[in-house]
DNA sequence: TACATATATTCGTATTGAAAAATATATGCA
DNA sequence: TGCATATATTTTTCAATACGAATATATGTA
């Protein structure tokens, strides 16, 4: 994963908040739909760009499925990850979604993969 | 200046190039073209997209125009060219890239805006 | 097996962006 | 004024992408 296909994953809004959002840990789909209230497609279709561009690892639990940052990032992509979490922390919407997925993380099944419905 | 737009900036491997360049300080049109050996309507162009984005300043100076990074950037973007010089340092296109400015601002009549011709 | 849920894919369309070619503008100088 | 140089803009074409709507696939469970 090189310089050019890191800036092309983040340069579309909502990828920047699914990103931001996988550096506090992996999320299934069903998280971000709820957190940035989006339709699925849209979820999904995004996902699947970042997949097609190694920035996302995808596991299986069930039904749902589970998406996770590189577990071994290049140099370029951990620079670049640390250097995004540093400048989303003083942005408001980012801070939001981050503050949505806190909440939904506190809930007593929480176990980074929990449906909607199972929780909250 | 935006996470979005720094990063839409920089998706282009071109525009990369430039603004790998700029990170050690003003040049002018003509330089890129020298450097990145590509026709002088695609440097343009690039300039333009970069300018319009925020990215870029610019100065007259006779027939030369310079180009230069922000003079005050935001956080987010002193973060993320931090992070891009960082980046660049590991990858050879980047470096050759830089060798050859050092070659030209070698000339003894460097001037951060020495034409082609009037010098190297 | 049938059905519900979670997720992915496909399709049509509109937009954006990249490249090359041609043309235009601005400046300096003879 | 006229020309050369540096740079910008316009135009056309083409590829990539974004989005919504519809449809498809996979899994778990009754």
């Amino acid at each position: 994963m090189d310089l050019i296909q890191i800036y092309q994953c983040l340069c579309d809004g909502t990828r920047l908040r699914i990103v931001n959002l996988l550096t506090h840990g992996p999320l299934c789909v069903c998280h971000f739909q709820q957190i940035l209230e989006i339709p699925q497609a849209k979820v999904s279709q995004h996902l699947a760009y970042l997949r097609k561009h190694d920035m996302v690892e995808t596991t299986r639990k069930g039904t749902w499925i589970i998406y996770s940052l590189p577990a071994k990032p290049t140099r370029e992509l951990e620079a670049n990850l640390k250097c995004l979490q540093d400048c989303t922390t003083s942005d408001k919407m980012y801070r939001e979604d981050l503050a949505r997925l806190s909440k939904i993380q506190k809930c007593s099944d929480w176990k980074e993969y929990c449906a909607p419905k199972s929780c909250c």
